[in-house]
DNA sequence: GGCGATCCATACTCAACCGTATGGTTAACC
DNA sequence: GGTTAACCATACGGTTGAGTATGGATCGCC
């Protein structure tokens, strides 16, 4: 039973208005966030929606910034936990590889970046993420100067990746030969 | 002179619309390209549009094919006549980051992924480029296996880069920061 | 069990755009 | 210089979706 099926409503808070709205952009982008197609959604109307936010971009917000919290404690919280500094990047590149369902609201804001709401966002979310990148490179011993760049290069080609195989369904590629490709991009990216 | 200031118009082709199309595009992505503001942005109203198209989504189809013809042509062709293939792929790496113009349109497209018009053709044009950069890969010494993920690797950590530099302002880089991230990338990704 | 606060439905207005209908204007060519 | 085809303006209809107004329903709580 999917998302839609639950007629036992009761009453809404904002906090699932803004869930709902988070799902939405996961399969459908940012564009399709509209409100009177949320509350259908939802099993109301818009007369209930404008009660919990005072317009369509303060959901939007909302729901950004509950996104941005929660990338924060969840995603990077459980890579810090590896001791080891030589594994953690590999072990970061394989778990990143394979739990792709975190990764699909990041896919979808990406092609949603003419929306001056989002940029913001992603802006923080990004650049948070390459100085971790950056610290664990130096960690793993490359010196600071490439430490960086090599930072940059890496997400530059996580955030590629997922455009051309997310949203554009490019490279066509099954589960070994997807397998091959992160072992190769951890023997490219990772110093020895 | 920018675009829009050409008052002494006499009458318009179906390419001055592409053309125009294709600008507005770039500069405000594939959702601004409405007929009534492209008209205006014109000099003329509807009416003249409708002549020339049937539907505004024909018009966005003539644009885009118009580009990626465009870009067969201009792109590719000129880096296939780089005779030496340890030569040809830095020579590539460093032309692309220094003539960022041409890549205004391919970064708003992929900010329109959500459309199923651009869909086909960013398909078609990201797989022709890393075909390109895979026998590149392969001329210049690599194993098929790894050239192939070398290519995909590559062309993510390019559109990475667009999405990243282009449309997220980030990272703030200045100019000799930007020539050493590219040098870096040549040092990590083409083979010694 | 009644009362105030919270939550929702219904019925609008308004603006943006796409597309159509139709008549007018300009260019080209004989 | 008159006719035809190419080009454009004006006015309209239809749809979609945001936001407002207002009254009704429901919950918590004394």
């Amino acid at each position: 039973m999917n998302v839609s099926s639950k007629p036992e409503r009761t009453r809404l808070s904002a906090e699932d208005w803004e869930l709902a709205a988070l799902n939405l952009i996961a399969e459908q982008g940012v564009g399709a966030l509209a409100v009177e197609a949320l509350a259908r959604q939802l099993g109301v109307t818009k007369g209930s929606f404008y009660w919990h936010f005072r317009t369509r971009e303060a959901l939007l917000q909302a729901a950004l910034e509950r996104w941005e919290q929660y990338g924060e404690r969840e995603v990077l919280g459980q890579i810090e936990q590896i001791a080891d500094p030589r594994k953690r990047l590999p072990e970061l590149f394989r778990r990143v590889a394979h739990e792709l369902q975190p990764h699909r609201v990041y896919a979808a804001l990406l092609k949603a970046l003419d929306h001056p709401q989002v940029v913001p966002v992603m802006a923080r979310v990004s650049q948070r993420r390459m100085e971790f990148l950056d610290t664990a490179y130096r960690e793993a011993g490359l010196p600071a100067a490439q430490a960086l760049n090599r930072a940059r290069l890496t997400y530059a080609a996580y955030v590629g990746f997922l455009q051309l195989n997310f949203t554009l369904g490019l490279p066509r590629i099954n589960h070994e030969e997807f397998d091959a490709y992160v072992e190769h991009m951890i023997a490219t990216l990772i110093p020895a």
